[in-house]
DNA sequence: CTATCTAGTTGACTGTGTCAATAGTCAATT
DNA sequence: AATTGACTATTGACACAGTCAACTAGATAG
C-alpha cells in the first residue's frame, strides 16, 4: 500500500524534532569526563556486565576499528578490564572495572536527571502518561515484537473509552463501518459497566508490553440471565495479531462462563469477520442461525453462534 | 512533583531505541556526495531560501567555526552561493544555488523515501495512524505551544471513545473520581449519538495541531426538550490550557443553542471544577441551585447553572 | 571616540566515522 | 593434516565533526 506523503511529513518532522531533543539530552553529558561514545561503551557494558568488542560494537552501530581504539582508551583510564581470554580465543571479552562500575553508575544517574528534568518534569501527570504511553506506542510499531507475557487483567479506569475508540476505528478502517456501529457499541460498554455484579460478568483487557492488545467480555443474556452468557466485544489489535491473543481471551471467556454456572454461551458476529469466527469454531461454537442485515452502513450477514457448556 | 523511576526508564529507552531508528535512516544518506551536516545545511538552506551562517548554526546547534569550513566546502561545490552583503556588512547572506536546490531536491527524496520504506511501509494503515499520532503526541507535549489555529469541528469516527477515555482518566488523575464517573459518561456519550436529530444537538471537537484539545455538546434537556438545551461534558485537555479553548466551546454551544431556537441553556457541573465554573459565569450563566451528593466516589458538591436566551 | 557586541574566519587539537590491510583463531571440509 | 572460509581484533590512513581560543571587521550604545 502506497504511503501518503502527510505521514511521510509528520514522520520526519518528529525525527528531525526527536533529534534535536536527543541533543539537548545528550549535551549534559558533556560535563562527565567521557566523550558520548565512551559514555555509550560504558553504559552496555554495564548493563550487560561482560562482553566482547565487536558484540558493542554492533549494538551501538559502531566501527570495530573505533571500537578497538576506544577500547585502549578506556582500559588505560582503569575503566575497563580485558578479562582472560575464553574458549573462543579470537574474542576478548570485557568488562568494567570497580572503577568503572562507580562511573558507570555516576553516568546513568547523569542521564536520568537529564531525562527526568529535561523531558518529564515540566509536564504533569497526565502528560507524563501521555507520553509515556505515546513512547512505547511507537517503540511497538517500530521494533520487532519482543516476548513479553501477555496478561489477561480486569479493565482500568479509562480502557472503557480507549477501547470503544479502538474499535470504533478498527472496524472503520478494515470493514468500512460507519459511526453507527462506534454508537452501538458505546451503549453496549454502557450496558456492561451498568450490569449488576450478579448474575456474573466479566471484562479482560490482554495486555502485552505494556500496552491494551486485546478485549472480550461476558455478560448474562437478555433472555435467559441464569442460565446464559452472552460474549461480546472480541477484538485484537492489529499490531498484535497472530499471536493467538483472541483464542487466549475466548478461553479465558468460556472459562469464567462454566465456572460461574452459566450452561450455555451465545455470541452475535458478522461473517465477514473471519478470524474470529475461526476463533469461535475453534472454541467449540457452532453456528445457530445466520440473517442478513443492513447496518453500520454496509450490508452484512449476522451469524449466531452458540455454545453448550 | 517528583518523577517516577519507571517513567524515566521508559524515556530513557526510549531514547536509546529511537537513537537507533535515527541511526538508521541516516544510514541510507551515506548514499549521497555530502555528508550529513552538509545535507542539514541544504535541507535549513533549501527550507529558508536564504539564511547567514549563524542563523543555520543555531538552528543546528552546530559550532560557527565548523560551519564556516562546511559553507566554504559547500561554495566550492557550487552547491551554496554567498549573496551580496545587506545592510549589515558582518553577516553573509546564503542561498542554494540552482545545483543546489536540484540537490536539496534530491536529498528530500531521499529522506522521504527513507522514512517511508524505512518505517511506514510495513505497517497497515492502522499502525501508520497510530505511529503518526503518537508521534505528534510527542512532539506537542515536548514542544513549546505554537500558534496553530484552533478549529472547532463534529466529531469523527473513533473520536467518541477517545472523549470517554480522556476524561474517565483525567477526572480519575486530577479530582480522583473513580470508575462509576467512566461509566456515567459512556452512558451520557450513548444517550447523545442515540437522540434524534431534533430538536437540534450538536457536539465540537476543539483542535489544534491536529489533536483534540477539548469538546463539549448540546442536546435538548429531557424536562423541556423543545425550549431547553442541556450543555454536557465540557472539557479542555491539559496541555491545552489557558489558551482561552473552554470559552470558545462554550461560546459556540451557546451561539448554537440560541441559532436552534433554545430558549434556555442548563447545565450540572462540581464545584471542585473551578475554571469551567468560571467559564459559565463568564458566559452568563447563573447558579440556580446546589446540591451536595456523593458520587465517583466523592463527596462532591453538585451545581446546577441556567442561562437565559 | 571608546568600549562592547556580533558575525565570521582561522589555527590547533581531539575524537568520530570509514575503508582497507593484516594477523590470529576457529570450524568444517576435502 | 592441510586447506578454506569466516570471524575477531588491531592498525594505518584520512576526511570530517566538534570544541576552544584568538583574531578581524563591522555594528551599536553611551
Amino acid at each position: 500500500m502506497s504511503v501518503s506523503a502527510a505521514d511521510v511529513a509528520q514522520v520526519r518532522a518528529f525525527n528531525r524534532f526527536y533529534t534535536r531533543i536527543i541533543g539537548l539530552l545528550e549535551e549534559g553529558m558533556h560535563k562527565s569526563p567521557h566523550s558520548l561514545s565512551e559514555a555509550r561503551v560504558i553504559y552496555e557494558l554495564g548493563k550487560r556486565g561482560h562482553a566482547t568488542s565487536s558484540t558493542i560494537a554492533e549494538e551501538l552501530d559502531m566501527d570495530r576499528g573505533q571500537m578497538s581504539r576506544l577500547v585502549l582508551r578506556l582500559v588505560d583510564q582503569g575503566i575497563v578490564a580485558v578479562l582472560p581470554r575464553s574458549r573462543d580465543r579470537r574474542s576478548t571479552p570485557l568488562a568494567l572495572t570497580s572503577e568503572g562500575d562507580a562511573m558507570f553508575r555516576r553516568l546513568n544517574e547523569m542521564s536520568d536527571a537529564a531525562a527526568a528534568n529535561g523531558l518529564l518534569e515540566p509536564l504533569d501527570e497526565f502528560g507524563r502518561r501521555d507520553l509515556v504511553s505515546a513512547m512505547r506506542r511507537i517503540e511497538a510499531l517500530l521494533a520487532e515484537p519482543g516476548d513479553e507475557p501477555l496478561i489477561l487483567r480486569p479493565h482500568r479506569i479509562g480502557e472503557i473509552g480507549w477501547l470503544i475508540h479502538r474499535q470504533g476505528l478498527l472496524y472503520h478502517l478494515e470493514q468500512g463501518w460507519n459511526g453507527e456501529f462506534e454508537t452501538l457499541i458505546t451503549t453496549i460498554y454502557a450496558e456492561y459497566e451498568a450490569a449488576p455484579a450478579n448474575p456474573p460478568k466479566a471484562l479482560w483487557i490482554a495486555e502485552q508490553d505494556g500496552q491494551v492488545a486485546g478485549s472480550i467480555f461476558i455478560i448474562p443474556a437478555a433472555e435467559d440471565p441464569a442460565g446464559t452468557a452472552q460474549l461480546r466485544m472480541l477484538y485484537t489489535e492489529p499490531a498484535f495479531r497472530g499471536r493467538g491473543i483472541g483464542k487466549r481471551l475466548v478461553e479465558e471467556a468460556v472459562r469464567f462462563s462454566r465456572a460461574s454456572g452459566y450452561k450455555r454461551i451465545i455470541l452475535w458476529t458478522q461473517d465477514s469477520l473471519v478470524s474470529a469466527r475461526r476463533i469461535y469454531q475453534g472454541a467449540g461454537f457452532t453456528l445457530v442461525r445466520e440473517e442478513p442485515h443492513r447496518s453500520f452502513g454496509a450490508d452484512l450477514n449476522g451469524q449466531y453462534w452458540a455454545l453448550e457448556l
